[in-house]
DNA sequence: TTTTTATCCTATTAAACCGATAGGCAAATA
DNA sequence: TATTTGCCTATCGGTTTAATAGGATAAAAA
């Protein structure tokens, strides 16, 4: 997405072409690609002269959203997961457990940074 | 290590009673247990009324080094990692990556979490 | 209309990780 | 010296994830 995002114009970018520049497998980066495009983030294009591109401006990509897609849950633990919650196996309640209420605090913290940056602060 | 903080005297709890009450499998909890003790966190005394203690003193543990050790490292990637530091394969260099620096933020900011928490301040 | 160029998509592999368990040993105490 | 308790290593089984394989599909060009 770096790479898509310094584009100065917005035609596509072929697989290979990231692939090579960025030193990983291509076949890789496919599957990557499909899912940021799945998840709304990239737009594609077949055939000759095809390939992906961004389908908002970088300033309108939050980080939040990226991470959440690529790499899962923010929270260090599924109890205090906004999107990916779950609840500890055997612990009897939230509200008194030592653990929960530091890992709350990690979250916010981890998200402020997250939501206040978007795609195109991170490649100036 | 909740559960010793809280007792008022430093005798020796022993792992069936601290298995018991926290609802976790006896055989797990011996080896989180070994686990602390090996790291420094924990005394143990074997036999009739042994059981495990508390080295130091609730306010002298920082939640940074409980981290470490039961959790292993705080960063989200190896590559901005203090004690478990790993260079990307395939990065070319870190001070031009987009996500190293965002990478950092976060890291940082967990830490100072972790550093201004101590295991006394999580029991109250 | 055929060929080329590219993405699309599902399935699968291989390795790493981690919660959890098994089973015997060692030491301290009464 | 019997009992109680922690010590220790090895291993299992499930989950996750990076990475690959191979063909289907769509678009553009010849």
């Amino acid at each position: 997405m770096t790479f898509m995002a310094k584009q100065e114009s917005k035609i596509p970018v072929q697989i290979a072409t990231i692939a090579k520049y960025e030193n990983i497998s291509q076949k890789y980066l496919e599957s990557i690609l499909l899912t940021l495009r799945k998840a709304g983030f990239l737009g594609s294009k077949k055939g000759k002269n095809g390939g992906y591109y961004l389908f908002k401006n970088p300033e309108d990509i939050k980080m939040t959203d990226v991470m959440r897609v690529l790499e899962g849950p923010i929270a260090l633990v599924p109890c205090v997961s906004l999107n990916f919650y779950e609840k500890c196996a055997d612990c009897p309640d939230e509200n008194t457990c030592a653990v929960h209420n530091l890992m709350l605090e990690v979250r916010d913290n981890t998200l402020t940074i997250f939501n206040n940056k978007s795609l195109a602060d991170i490649i100036s």
